[in-house]
DNA sequence: CTAATATATAACAACACACTTATATAATCA
DNA sequence: TGATTATATAAGTGTGTTGTTATATATTAG
């Protein structure tokens, strides 16, 4: 029965550190813009219009957290979502809102 | 096109702030206790083994994000889920660990 | 090789947060 | 009524977090 607590509670501990990850506007905004195309760093800073340091240390923290990959092609760095394990966390991000629109007619950057 | 993009700040804005409240170790317990059934606040102390006033102030945060309610009955205030609406939040909450069995044996407060 | 571009890291300031202790309010019980 | 129990609130402390500015690293272009 402690046994079953304890598994419980590192499975709670797991899962709220993830969701700590996602309940920041910034980062929440960089998952939804991820989840129509992988993007590279300064794409992000374009249509977040804030700071590149800022979306550098955001975007570290999605990775240490596993929810996002890296791989460089060349001079960029582009980021896509990592969430085929952790279903409620690609359920949550099914229900966020769409940018497809906004990345057809903005994205600009590393074309 | 641009009232698009401030509607999808608007829910990103609110989802981040419910995720935020979930993205609490304490009070995502909290939130998988009261996934199996109502309970008061003494039963929720009991079983987190942490203050009272803590448990208070976290229940007051779930309060004010709207994501539970409150009933008082007689000299205990008994608080449940409230999740109906945010489907998202209702599909995270189902893939929390259970602490049915936990609850059966361990709840002793204000029966 | 040098300059320019893309990204990461470091250091710092401002703020937010969790938890504690002490105290207040509210309901019941004797 | 006074004591007890349940819950909330207030104040304070220590810690964590976000965003900024400055700087470092890495890749490409000329």
């Amino acid at each position: 029965m402690a046994a079953v607590v304890n598994q419980a509670m590192e499975q709670i501990q797991e899962m709220s550190e993830t969701l700590k990850l996602l309940g920041d506007k910034t980062r929440l905004t960089i998952v939804a813009l991820l989840k129509e195309q992988e993007l590279c760093v300064c794409d992000i800073v374009a249509l977040l219009a804030t700071s590149q340091p800022n979306v550098s240390q955001h975007l570290r923290k999605l990775r240490d957290g596993g929810l996002v990959g890296e791989t460089r092609k060349g001079q960029w760095i582009y980021y896509s979502l990592k969430v085929e394990d952790k279903p409620y966390v690609r359920d949550l991000i099914a229900s966020l809102p769409s940018f497809a629109e906004r990345l057809k007619s903005e994205k600009q950057c590393c074309d």
